[in-house]
Order: C-alpha cells, then structure tokens, then sequence
DNA sequence: ATGACGGAAGTTTTCCGA
C-alpha cells in the first residue's frame, strides 16, 4: 500500500500534473493541500475517471484540502474537532488496510493537513499557529488511541532540523525554523509517530520545497516541510518513503514535490 | 535592505505563500 501527500498550490492550474502523476504513480492514498477553489468547483468527475474517489474540504482563494483513494472513504472529518477554524485545512478518513501476512483485515486512519504558515514569529498568524498545532496535537492523542493504524501527512510548514534547510545559518529562527514551531512538531512525534522519511536512507539535501524565485529548485535551495508521520504500528510495515521530484521539474509546477510511503 | 515568483481576485494593484 502507497499513500502520498502533494501541496499542488491551486488544484485549477495543477489538475493535469495530478492525473499525469497519478498514472504514474498509482498509489493508493493521496493527501492534496492549497486547493484554492470552493467546494462546487473540485474537478470530481476527472478524478473519478482516473479511478479514484476523493473526499474534499475547500474555501475561497486559500487553503483547501483534499484525500484522493482507490477505496471509499469512511468517517470523515473535517477540520479539527473542538478548535473553532474559518480556514480549510484538514480531512481525515478511514480506509480498508490490507491484512499483514496471516493477520486479520484492519483499517487505517489518514489524516491530511495544511499546517498554517505562520508568516513570521511574533506575529498574530504566528500565533495562530501556535494555538492550532495545540488544537491539533490533542485531537491526533485521542485519534491515536482510537485508531492503532494512523497516518498524519501533509503541509507541516515546519523543519525538523537543519537537516532539513538549505541554509541552516542563514534561516535560523525564521518562519518553519523557529524552535516553538519545532516543539509542537516534536510534541507530534512524542504522541507516539514516526518520520517516516528518516526512517530510510535518503539524498543529501532532500527537500520538499523550494522556492519559485531566484532559481531556488535548479540550486536545491529548499526546506523539508511536507511530512508523513505513521504511528507504532504502521512504523513496523514501513518499507521505503521518498520525495518525488519529478513533478517539480514541469514547466508550471507546485512549489512543492510529493512525498510518497510505501507499507507491506 | 528589498525583491525576486506564482496564484487568486478582479481590472491594476494587493494579499498571501514559504
């Protein structure tokens, strides 16, 4: 089984890189972030002709989410529970899991999210942030405890470390960087999650992102930021995760590249 | 120090992203 996490950046403009993709890459889940449309114009039809059925939750102009599959969804969720949100960010569903070998079938929980940017420390929409990764973080506890088979994937907007930036000097304490937006991320992974990409050997200098000014993708001048998390469980069926870059080589690409984990 | 690029809204320039 596949899951993938793509931050298209207007799912209008992108639509054929995500079909393209999709053929390509026939994974099993994919989480999509800054659809950019209101709900009346998600493009279902395409999608569903592509062989895939998809839950969405979007606004006008900004943010906007999105869970693509090749089995129906159940239990969706919208938003966080219990944390009061004007902006678009989140689905969660649950999905039929293949058994292990010699094991019962099981379900898996799949959160996608677009973490809030944040903008720059000190600021109210950095304050924002703060308040929904708490938000966050306590309903992903209970989710956890609910749900043995979870991934949380998506847009984080957050660097674990200077592993993860271009240029850790130069960038240190800036938006992504900063070490409040690090402990949530951190709190995260003490709920019992794993990174799934550092549980591989990767590329030095993997990044999800890159900025579309100044030549930053020919110059790999980026930042990790889209993240899978995986709990306990799903940790032990990991095989492999990669960030594809593919799609960050198209004549009008998302500044963002998928990143994709495979389970046995 | 600033802006660079790209998208949306909407009409000419502004907001926002990261």
């Amino acid at each position: 089984m596949q899951l993938a996490t793509w931050n298209v950046n207007s799912l209008s403009v992108r639509l054929p890189q995500v079909l393209d993709w999709l053929a390509a890459n026939p994974v099993d889940v994919l989480a999509l972030q800054e659809l950019k449309m209101t709900d009346d114009k998600f493009p279902a039809a395409a999608i569903a002709a592509a062989g895939y059925s998809a839950q969405w939750f979007g606004q006008k102009t900004y943010n906007g989410v999105a869970l693509l599959s090749r089995t129906p969804a159940s239990d969706v969720v919208k938003n966080i529970p219990g944390f009061a949100d004007d902006m678009s960010r989140v689905i969660a569903a649950t999905y039929a899991l293949p058994a292990a070998p010699g094991g019962a079938a099981q379900s898996i929980r799949v959160i996608g999210a677009y973490f809030p940017n944040g903008q720059e420390p000190g600021s109210d929409k950095f304050e924002y942030k703060m308040e929904w990764l708490k938000g966050l973080r306590q309903w992903v506890q209970a989710e956890l405890a609910a749900h043995p088979n979870l991934v949380l994937m998506g847009d984080y907007n957050i660097t674990f470390d200077d592993l993860d930036v271009w240029d850790p000097v130069g960038l240190k304490d800036t938006i992504h960087c900063t070490e409040e937006e690090r402990y949530h991320l951190r709190a995260l992974i003490a709920l019992g999650l794993h990174d799934s990409l550092r549980l591989f050997a990767q590329p030095e200098k993997s990044y999800s992102w890159w900025d579309y000014r100044d030549f930053a993708f020919r110059r790999n001048r980026g930042m990790r930021i889209d993240h899978i998390l995986v709990s306990d469980a799903l940790k032990a069926r990991a095989t492999a995760c990669t960030i594809d870059k593919t799609p960050r080589k198209n004549e009008r690409p998302s500044d963002h590249a998928p990143v994709v984990v495979t389970l046995s």
